[in-house]
DNA sequence: CCCTATGTTCCCAA
DNA sequence: CTTGGGAACATAGG
């Protein structure tokens, strides 16, 4: 279930197997995917990253773009390795193969221009402006949580990392967004940056379902302080973690550091 | 059987 | 217009 440091692995990871390279081959495995043109005899110009999105820029500019989703995951085989269960769509080369692996199925792909709405913050990871962020929050009421998630306001923080970002900030997830002062919001983009660096260095966080584009683990649930953490020790205070749901999603904070 | 899941979208209600 | 809740998508795991 990869947010911003998964993909941005996985990009990483693509650029250096697959640029200039020319597909050999598509196989479109899941007919859910939809109807796709083929993209055979093309070349991968550049691999490209928007929030959670990744985009293979092929030639004769013709942008693959993909979302994983839930349990979307990229894996690159040998030529003469089996496919594994779940596998939807094959990008074949001359030197191995690129496979969606997806068992939920919500993956998807598209060729052209994203259909998505563009985000004020394109890329927290490079660009997490205190000050734009306190000025798209003023007047604002829902929850600073549920705006951090907003895909529309910031390009890629998914649950994990906006739990770890205010537990980092010592935010309450519940407060309202336009209520925060610059100092906080401040506090929010210098530790939500060096998370997603972080996050990214050690190639992601695997709780469960997320594998580099070889297989394997990334290493950042080892950082974790608070995500998943239920009942655990503060890492600052050592009151209990506790878990609720905001937004219909799991939230893990600690009530005694985060105001 | 129950509940949960790192995501997004859509519909409905307040 | 804003926000929240619930459902949907489909599957695995505790």
């Amino acid at each position: 279930m990869p947010e911003l440091p998964e993909v941005e692995t996985l990009r990483r990871q693509l650029e250096a197997t697959i640029i200039d390279e020319r597909i050999q081959e598509q196989k479109i495995l899941d007919e859910k995917l939809g109807d796709l043109e083929n993209t055979a005899g093309r070349r991968i110009l550049a691999v490209e990253r928007h929030g959670k999105y990744l985009s293979l820029c092929l030639d004769s500019s013709i942008m693959l773009q993909l979302h994983l989703r839930m349990t979307g995951r990229l894996l690159w085989q040998k030529l003469a390795d089996r496919l594994p269960g779940h596998s939807r769509f094959v990008l074949r080369f001359a030197g191995g193969k690129l496979v969606l692996v997806d068992p939920r199925r919500f993956a998807t792909i598209s060729l052209g221009t994203p259909k998505t709405r563009i985000a004020l913050i394109k890329d927290p990871l490079h660009t997490f402006g205190a000050a734009l962020l306190w000025k798209i929050a003023r007047g604002r009421q829902r929850p600073i949580k549920t705006f951090l998630l907003d895909q529309t306001i910031i390009a890629g923080i998914g649950n994990i990392y906006a739990c770890e970002m205010l537990f980092a900030a010592a935010v309450s997830p519940w407060r309202e967004a336009g209520s925060l002062s610059r100092a906080e919001f401040r506090k929010i983009t210098k530790t939500g940056r060096d998370i997603l660096q972080q996050a990214t260095d050690c190639r992601g966080t695997s709780i469960s379902d997320w594998r580099d584009l070889h297989g394997k683990k990334g290493e950042y649930q080892f950082q974790l302080a608070v995500y998943g953490k239920e009942g655990l020790p503060c890492p600052s205070c050592g009151a209990a973690i506790r878990r609720d749901s905001l937004g219909g999603r799991g939230t893990y904070y600690c009530e005694k550091c985060q105001k």
